[in-house]
DNA sequence: GAGTTCTTATTTGTGTACAAATAACCGACG
DNA sequence: CGTCGGTTATTTGTACACAAATAAGAACTC
């Protein structure tokens, strides 16, 4: 079941309620917390409350502060005894240290263990391809964020060192929601055409067994959607300035 | 404070009574179990008792489980209902990813956000040339366990990239262990003298201000000492097979 | 004697009541 | 009118009692 899954599902209480061990209640409610971070319907700033969330979700706060503790350690809440839980600010100059990691990391994906290619993949690979193009011929944000989340997973599975695969992923959802905040409706077209033709690129990377190649044009593409956001926004737009 | 002092005090609990807000509460518990752990006061496979923890810290189980979730995501600990919270075995074949990772991180703290050269940081490695030498005259495990990290607490200075620094730390307390879990005594004395001839080399490659050296002669340390690992420990020895 | 099933002790997971801390509100006072 | 101080509402943090799950041991059966 992937996040889309989870995040779909109109009830959570549901799917925690089938959830046989307290690892799975758990894994739960940490995705559908963390997407729907990462996704905006909690924009940043915005303020949790335990209690709505664990009537939401049939549990008693304890289960459930579990996972918030998680995602405060992930840098994308923070919470504060008397004040509340709170969703952290995106602050460019902290993400452009991220980037700059961020911009390494996907150099050794291409390099550090690499996957046998196999049907599996280049499927995978396919079926992004096709979500891109529908994306192209009718951009939206949410199905935008949504490929973006699907499309590093499946970059991800370039590499099978899994110590880099937690790491890239922490580091992924810590940046990932800077495009939803900053990326201006009118941009939203061009910014669509730019990263499905990443992906057709890659794809053919990947098809073609080389991934050095595939992680060169990744890094190149993060590299310049970051100078685009420096330049986009140099002042403030719900940033902090740091 | 360093780890050190608050991993010598003998009774946590005043530590934990001096701090003012949960935040700090939470970072003493969390610095000293995770210190036990690398320090083998806790070897690998130990069941800790959140009854006892709680008891010995002078608080309830539910700040110090917070500490113990936080150490499971790390990697250091597995709790499961009925079974209890155990301390993770180290397993060499999952531990060989992490130390593939970490060289390419080691020679990325020596390229990204160079911090800029000071008194401080000089004072910080000449203590640590000091301690080495008194190390090779005397070779001890626990001081030499402690040596080892602080002085990759001190390497990490080498960059300004703060999620360069919070990843590196990670993936060190996940490998830490291993040398004090694998090291024969026999081969104690050598160990201690090859560590202390990289420290030597890295405080003089730091003190010419030439940061890339450093990483460069981390990460040939770093390679070399787990192939010493592999060779030396072909067979199990407390070990996973994976 | 070996195997199986039930019992029981132990441990973490969960629910809930209360404590601590913060911030907003309100009123008194200068 | 502004400012300072106290009050109160709200939120997370903590303590504790109980539930759920596991494993070890006892007892029973074949």
């Amino acid at each position: 079941m992937t996040d889309q899954d989870v995040t779909a599902s109109s009830d959570v209480a549901d799917l925690l309620s089938q959830a046989s061990s307290a690892q799975e209640r758990f894994q739960i409610m940490y995705s559908v917390l963390r997407d729907r971070i990462c996704m905006l319907v909690y924009p940043p700033g915005t303020q949790l409350s335990e209690e709505a969330l664990a009537s939401e979700f049939g549990v008693s706060r304890s289960p459930l502060r579990k996972a918030l503790q998680i995602l405060e350690a992930d840098g994308l809440l923070l919470s504060q005894q008397g004040v509340g839980t709170l969703v952290t600010e995106v602050d460019l100059q902290e993400l452009a240290q991220v980037y700059e990691l961020r911009l390494e990391l996907n150099e050794l994906t291409g390099r550090l263990c690499p996957r046998p290619p196999d049907r599996e993949l280049e499927t995978l690979f396919n079926g992004l391809k096709l979500r891109a193009e529908r994306l192209i011929a009718a951009p939206d944000r949410a199905v935008f964020a949504r490929l973006n989340i699907d499309f590093f997973h499946a970059f991800q599975q370039l590499t099978l060192n899994v110590p880099l695969q937690d790491v890239s992923e922490k580091l992924f959802y810590k940046t990932c929601r800077i495009w939803l905040t900053l990326i201006q409706e009118k941009d939203l077209p061009q910014e669509v055409a730019i990263f499905c033709g990443e992906i057709m690129e890659i794809a053919n990377a990947v098809r073609l067994g080389d991934f050095q190649a595939a992680a060169l044009i990744r890094r190149a593409h993060l590299s310049m959607g970051f100078n685009r956001l420096k330049t986009a926004t140099p002042q403030s737009s719900g940033l902090e300035s740091g």
